[in-house]
RNA sequence: GGUCCUAUCGUCUAGCCUGGUUCAGGACGCAUGGUUUUCAUCCAUGUAACCCGGGUUCAAAUCCCGGUAGGACCA
């Protein structure tokens, strides 16, 4: 460890725009930055948008809202630059040139001209053999003259990296020593000419250049490990030192994928899930902090990460897990705020306008809707929740079952009575308070019980039947907290409706 | 097919380095009970695991060896 103190720990992420960023992507995001938080480093971002037929710009776009939406920030990249620029792979072209013409004129990468078609029927034959299947070296020795023949007739041709045969072996900071034999790779393509590098040798320029000394990613890069590492060696590039985290997996422990549900930040982001919520669970997913502590910010876990507390086995993504700790930090949440963040799944939903008004031209108060919140903010688990557990705050009229108004054993003429019970008692009250109706109603509930010969302490006779007349749901907040946001005229008005649809 | 990685409750994990304090701890989930008109919150209780087989040792989840299973990569 003390070999790196001198150096400046430098960490990266570098993910392709070729999609919307991906869950797996983000955390090793967060490790990265957590990493270079915790050791005093910088955190790059770069674009390794190589890939011309597949990236897009507005993946870009989504990579960076979506980190900047979870809170991580970078030092570097696209678009605020920095001293190492610049960080989208395309417009460092002139890099991979340079190191591909070195390799070339050094003979440790030559051209070759195998068809995709002759290099599949080898593999086939290689496989049934049961050995690696590897190039067999057919361009490997061509003489100069050739190469130039080929080329100036246009053939097609890729650019592959002479692979010695070497045992090599690295130390993993999370696994500890892996070894790899380099003779059973064969001559890998590198680029498909000095102006289209591929992955492995695009990472290992751009690292090098970038200065990164610790590379932490997927451990699906274990073995694209080895081959960087010999490119390194050719070019005589100092290796960056090693970190594979584990996967993220889908409940059957294959890699994630869409199948199992979303995969993009943003998806999760629109379902109202938390950024704080999102962190913390993706902080656990491989990692802990060796005390039974569950919760942590971000900025907490930028003080408490370390890389030896990381797991080696993958870690399948439990998504009640996720709500869970989205439910809590909902709750840690003030009202206004949730208010706040609600305020967008009703517009949508459209039960309030951009004026906040509902369809029959009232609008609904900043402070009523602070109050809908407070009462309903224990029982969400996402935002988006907010739209079916309380779309009858924003109804002018419900529709009920009248097998719902029900309570117990009662039938639809008690129910009525039970109703009336309630209008009655309510009619009588003119300050209208959450804690005035509670109190009012608790009592005649027991009352209620008491003349009509109900068992005396199953309040739910006067109550239940009262509850669904005002929000129309077999669960939903109490009657007086729905009672005082409604104001009276309203609840009034639906307990009429509900006897009538009793009638 | 080859190479590599991994292996503790259903899931995320603690413990493993430095063998005994662990008939394995926490959290999510689930179940039950309490509070309660309902649901949720909250509280309490319960449920449930050391992949298998050898070895070392007085003693192994922990050390060693061998299997098995899963995954990733290579196209």
């Amino acid at each position: 460890m003390n070999i790196w103190k001198k150096e400046k720990i430098r960490v990266r992420i570098a993910p392709s725009p070729t999609g919307a960023l991906h869950i797996g992507t983000a955390r090793s995001a967060l490790f990265n930055y957590l990493f270079a938080k915790k050791n005093k480093g910088s955190f790059i971002l770069r674009i390794e948008d190589t890939d011309l037929e597949r990236s897009d710009l507005k993946w870009t776009q989504d990579i960076i809202d979506g980190l900047k939406w979870l809170g991580i920030e970078w030092d570097e990249g696209p678009d605020i630059g920095g001293a190492f620029g610049p960080y989208k792979q395309t417009q460092r072209i002139e890099s991979y040139t340079k190191y591909l013409e070195k390799l070339l004129g050094e003979d440790k990468a030559y051209f070759c001209f195998c068809s995709s078609k002759d290099l599949e029927e080898k593999r086939q034959e290689q496989m049934t053999r049961g050995a690696a299947p590897k190039y067999d070296g057919t361009c490997a020795h061509l003489s100069k003259e050739t190469v130039k023949k080929n080329i100036s007739e246009g053939r097609p041709s890729v650019i592959r990296f002479r692979m010695h045969e070497k045992k090599i072996k690295f130390k993993d900071l999370i696994r500890g020593e892996i070894e790899f034999d380099t003779g059973l790779m064969g001559d890998i393509v590198i680029a498909k000419d000095t102006k289209t590098p591929l992955y492995n040798f695009a990472v290992v320029v751009d690292d090098y250049e970038m200065q990164i000394s610790h590379v932490i990613r997927g451990e699906d890069h274990i073995a694209n490990t080895p081959k960087q590492m010999m490119l390194q060696d050719a070019l005589s590039f100092k290796p960056p030192a090693y970190a594979h985290i584990p996967l993220i997996l889908a409940p059957d422990r294959s890699k994630m994928s869409k199948r199992y549900g979303s995969v993009s930040i943003s998806d999760y982001k629109n379902m109202g899930y938390l950024p704080e919520a999102v962190i913390n669970f993706m902080a656990l997913l491989g990692w802990n902090p060796g005390t039974e502590k569950e919760i942590f910010s971000l900025s907490q876990l930028e003080k408490e990460f370390s890389l030896d507390k990381v797991q080696k086995a993958g870690a399948v993504f439990n998504i009640q897990r996720l709500d869970f700790i989205n439910g809590y930090y909902i709750r840690e949440k003030s009202d206004k705020k949730v208010a706040e963040l609600c305020l967008p799944y009703l517009m949508s939903a459209g039960l309030i306008d951009g004026n906040r008004k509902i369809k029959g031209g009232e609008e609904v108060s900043e402070k009523k809707l602070e109050k809908i919140i407070q009462a309903y903010k224990a029982r969400l688990k996402k935002l988006s929740e907010i739209v079916e557990l309380a779309d009858f705050f924003f109804k002018e009229k419900l529709e009920y079952n009248m097998n719902k108004l029900k309570w117990g054993t009662m039938d639809y003429a008690q129910t009525i009575e039970s109703l009336n019970y309630s209008e009655k008692i309510l009619s009588e009250i003119d300050n209208w308070e959450q804690k005035i109706l509670e109190e009012k109603l608790m009592g005649a509930a027991t009352k209620f019980n008491l003349e009509k010969g109900y068992p005396e302490k199953n309040r739910g006779y006067l109550l239940w039947p009262l509850r669904v007349a005002l929000s129309a749901k077999e669960a939903s907040a109490s009657p007086f907290e729905i009672a005082d946001i409604l104001g009276k005229e309203k609840t009034l008005q639906r307990i009429n409706d509900a006897i009538e649809a009793l009638a």
